[in-house]
DNA sequence: CGGGCGGCCTGGAGGC
DNA sequence: TGCCTCCAGGCCGCCC
């Protein structure tokens, strides 16, 4: 489901619906998830108002009274939605975070890749899932510079290397695609063989189609919805992801499906090199 | 060490 | 109808 648009429009959208709710209560239903759900984690977020909602990576960040963070990781399948505390349970619904409005945010995630935790606010950029991170591709300072720097001494294929979050963050296999598209670079491009003139426009393709995606609510290819349950439309948008045999809207060669570290990726060879 | 690969899970799609 | 295989938007750890 989830890359860093998807979570980006998630998180927008529950601004205006959590900010200043309270946590009443805390249900774990399942705790199998990508890592199993704290035993503490109701204690921890019960009865803390929800100050502010951040994004860090794929990760949503609900800041709540009193330094704690809850951290939200979507994982493959995870979706986050708003439903009236009463409900009935869903098949796969992991954690219930009872509100003061008389709603509940669920959390529902049949594949089980996604992660719930409970961490002091200012730890968190030492905690190990953050520690790695590399640079958020929407803020200041990730240009093609930085990805020429972080390139010296590398020779993985370009797809991959925008995949690896120590690098740059957010970008899933999506929008590597999409941006190697519109970069017009191959994705199996070594690294060690991109100019800085190819870095600064692949840079610049990486923020141009993550803010599209955000812009035109996230990519739903099957069940992303945002907290209210509102799907999005870049998938009508996508260049070349999921469009195998279908032609190049630049330039009508067929999109070639290709595998590359188990993952598929999308291209034209007509006008990427 | 960088980089590739398998594993973690369930469910939907498509072939037969 | 059922049973099989393949595939899926993420991430981590192991191995060469």
């Amino acid at each position: 489901m989830p890359e860093l648009p998807e979570v980006e429009v998630l998180r927008r959208s529950l601004v205006p619906i959590l900010i200043g709710e309270r946590v009443e209560r805390v249900r774990v239903w399942k705790r199998a998830l990508r890592e199993p759900v704290s035993r503490g984690l109701a204690r921890r977020v019960s009865g803390r108002r929800i100050e502010r909602l951040r994004r860090r990576a794929k990760y949503l960040l609900i800041d709540l009274e009193g330094d704690v963070t809850l951290v939200v990781h979507l994982g493959m399948s995870g979706r986050l939605t708003l439903v009236m505390a009463n409900a009935d349970r869903q098949l796969h619904e992991h954690v219930a975070f009872y509100l003061s409005s008389g709603r509940r945010l669920r959390l529902r995630d049949p594949r089980r890749f996604g992660l719930v935790l409970a961490l002091p606010s200012a730890r968190l950029e030492t905690d190990r899932h953050f520690r790695h991170l590399g640079v958020e591709p929407l803020a200041d300072g990730f240009d093609g510079a930085l990805l020429a720097a972080a390139a010296a001494g590398r020779r993985a294929p370009v797809k991959s290397f925008l995949l690896d979050g120590r690098i740059v963050v957010g970008v899933g296999n999506i929008y590597a695609s999409e941006a190697l598209h519109l970069a017009g670079i191959h994705p199996r491009r070594s690294v060690a063989r991109i100019s800085d003139q190819r870095w600064h426009r692949l840079a610049g393709a990486v923020r141009e189609v993550l803010s599209s995606a955000i812009e035109q609510g996230g990519t739903t290819l099957n069940d992303f919805t945002d907290g209210a349950g509102e799907p999005g439309y870049f998938q009508v948008s996508l260049a070349v992801y999921d469009r195998e045999g279908e032609p190049c809207v630049r330039c009508c060669s067929p999109v070639r499906r290709i595998v590359q570290s188990n993952r598929s990726t999308f291209y034209c060879p007509g006008c990427q090199r």
